[in-house]
RNA sequence: GUGGGUAUAGCUCAGUUGGUUAGAGCACCUGUUUGUGGCACAGGGGGUCGAGGGUUCGAAUCCCUUUACCCACCCCA
């Protein structure tokens, strides 16, 4: 028997259902917002994410399905979602309008990590990038949506927020950070030894315990941020708490990601496990320049599926469409006519093998169909089918006319 | 990459100090007189006990090896 690789699974039945669920409600809701739908390529050139994920990131480092393809291309798996949308977006090159886009997508990611709970190799994200808005209340809007997202699916979390500051208060803060760390390097593991020079900032949120003691003391970037970081961050605050959205500072949160600047949030549960991560984004207002585009601010997040499959809460599946079936095979035909007609609207479970009635009804049931459509002897001589509905339990005999009933 | 745990029916799991043809619940199929689903009852199919080797008269059970999965570290959505 062949089974699915390691970290990749099969999703049927109800986790189907969920994972369509969550994709719908999303979806529906990033389209109030006026976003709209974008499909980009699962590969692309290696390139693409060591200059956008940034290569001091464990992403690109060491969990990319990276190889090289019969044309000689390095390509990649996209561990993630928003360097490909970036790239979609200068390829069209609307980073030369003055417009504002957004775009949603959802789909699968590739990271080679060791599974375990919450954390799959290839796993699927919804995601929403918006391009060419500068201004603060698109941060805003954006948790905003992604409460509503969560409220409409059931779902418990807390919000985390920080700001990154941008490239006129960051390069101050990272030396006097590189500097405090200096000073303490001999107490810290080797991983945040290794950040001081590749990427300091990863050092706050070390999960080493003996780490969080020393970096205690270290200078929080939000305590030394420029005045319109400053403003922008205390205005996303006044904005979240006149819209009644709890949250939380914590200047420890960092991004994963290399490409955050200002902004950076995170949305996490409880409920699942170590792998709390429910959504994660930030603004990333360089991106476009470094992947060659015209300087566009933008902003985006993404929501880990398989994660917020274990939390949403699914209403109830109705009872839905037709099943049908003879009790005579002579009626088969007249069943797969009206079945034909019948899935011009609906949805139609025909049974093929003539059976009793109460072998019908069970059938039909199980079908979790609303009506089930019986065709016997006297059926078939009258010109007449036997409906039932299944949940109001009536019933009652119609002429076929003109091929429906 | 580092730890720890678990592998018995489609699923969730029992299986006593090694002892006859390996069990339960759920699910599935067929019946309970060719016309009423969910319930009940009766019957049925389905397992080389993860794989390989060893000890033994005898191994699901003890020993070794191996693989897979799960959880945690790490990483991150």
């Amino acid at each position: 028997m062949i089974n699915p690789l390691r970290g990749m699974k099969d999703l049927t039945f109800e986790e189907a259902r969920r994972f369509e669920y969550i994709v719908a409600t999303s979806s529906q809701i990033a389209r109030r917002y006026g976003y709209r739908y974008i499909e980009t390529p699962i590969l692309e050139e290696t390139a693409l994410f060591k200059r956008s994920v940034g290569e001091s990131s464990d992403i690109v480092g060491k969990e990319m399905y990276q190889f090289e393809d019969k044309g000689g291309n390095d390509v990649c798996m996209r561990p993630e979602g928003t360097a490909g949308v970036v790239r979609a977006f200068i390829s069209a090159k609307l980073d030369r309008q003055q417009g504002k886009h957004k775009f949603f997508y959802y789909g699968p990611m590739f990271r080679y990590e060791r599974p375990q709970k919450g954390r799959l190799r290839q796993f699927h994200q919804f995601g929403c990038e918006s391009f060419g808005e500068e201004s603060v209340y698109e941060d805003f809007t954006l948790i905003q949506m992604l409460t509503q997202i969560f409220d409409a699916l059931g779902i418990g979390y807390t919000l985390q927020i920080n700001s990154l500051g941008c490239p006129t208060c960051m390069p101050d803060y990272r030396t006097q950070l590189v500097g405090f760390l200096e000073g303490v390097k001999g107490h810290l593991c080797e991983d945040c030894n290794r950040r001081i020079t590749t990427n300091p900032i990863r050092t706050l949120d070390c999960k080493n315990e003996s780490c969080q003691h020393h970096l205690s003391a270290a200078p929080r970037i939000t305590e030394n941020l420029c005045e319109s970081c400053q403003s922008d961050f205390e205005t996303l605050q006044r904005l979240l708490d006149e819209a009644g959205i709890a949250y939380e500072v914590d200047s420890n949160l960092v991004r994963g990601l290399d490409y955050y600047s200002k902004t950076a949030f995170e949305f996490v549960s409880d409920a699942i496990g170590a792998q709390s991560a429910i959504a994660g984004g930030g603004r990333y207002d360089r991106l476009v320049e470094f992947l060659d585009g015209k300087p566009t601010p933008a902003i985006g997040f993404a929501l880990g599926i398989e994660r917020i499959m274990e939390l949403v809460q699914m209403p109830k599946a109705p009872r839905e469409g037709y099943y049908m079936g003879a009790m005579t095979p002579e009626a088969l035909s007249s069943i797969l006519r009206l079945a034909a007609r019948k899935r011009l609207s609906d949805t139609v479970t025909i049974e093929y093998a003539s059976k009793g009635f109460k072998s019908h009804m069970k059938g039909a049931d199980k079908a979790h169909a609303r009506y089930a459509v019986l065709i016997g002897e006297n059926e078939l001589k009258d010109g007449t089918i036997w409906i039932k509905d299944m949940e109001k339990n009536t019933e009652e005999t119609r002429r076929v006319e003109d091929g429906d009933f």
